[in-house]
DNA sequence: AATTTATTCAACCATCCGGTTGACAATTTC
DNA sequence: GAAATTGTCAACCGGATGGTTGAATAAATT
């Protein structure tokens, strides 16, 4: 089921548009936290941290485990799944691209690749 | 060298955040479009058109050339790599590679970006 | 029972966002 | 030269966003 519904994109890249939000999933990503965990490291209030959260919460990026009277939140990827499915249409076109600036490079000679290191897992699905 | 990208990655994601934008971008990848044709599709004006297709532009993903009264416009994919290698880094957490994402976050230290300095009286300009 | 700790809620504020309309500039075209 | 075509700009509007502070809720601690 295609649910890339274009609203939830909307909302995820929306969700994602915020360097404070793209931190606390990076601090998500190796762990558990509670909300004053994530909020921490940055210099805003609480109650602003925990509007950065629910906005994660409601484009389905974190979940949260209310224990006690601390808020656990954990990390739900499948909606970073979605966002790169999309990416993924003009990964086709960029690679392309790329390659024909690797081969400009090398035909001028002695440029070392400058973006892109061979990543494992790093393979196109696309026909 | 990479401190600057989550600015950039605001724009970015968030040029992203509009179905209008992406169904221009997905309408740039078959080929070069004026404004009015990128415009047409849509159910609003030229001039909130040329609102997004800026929007677009001051995000680096599409270029603009100026050929006698039309302005015709490509995309340029360059951010979009930038956006799939920020999601690149949870590929692997929802592929189930927990432990390799893990350790790749501890050593790069990616995800603990722009903290401002903490002052306790901040007096900090509030965006 | 009282207090401390963790978090949300509500009100408020300034700015941003996406849309509109109308005027303007520049380039064809007649 | 006048008119049509292409697109931007400026002003405005309502609603969303990101921040604040202070009060409220709920659970753990004393």
């Amino acid at each position: 089921m295609v649910e890339n519904d274009s609203l939830a994109l909307d909302t995820i890249f929306h969700a994602l548009g915020d360097a404070t939000r793209r931190a606390m999933l990076g601090d998500l990503a190796t762990g558990e936290r509670t909300v004053g965990e994530l909020a921490a490291p940055f210099a805003i209030s609480l109650a602003a941290a925990s509007k950065h959260i629910k906005v994660l919460e409601a484009a389905g990026l974190i979940r949260r485990d209310v224990r006690g009277r601390t808020h656990v939140c954990s990390l739900d990827p499948a909606p970073l799944m979605s966002a790169d499915q999309w990416l993924g249409i003009y990964r086709r076109f960029w690679a392309g691209r790329l390659d024909t600036l690797e081969a400009l490079l090398r035909a001028k000679g002695a440029v070392t690749p400058p973006v892109k290191p061979p990543i494992p897992g790093n393979e196109g699905e696309q026909r």
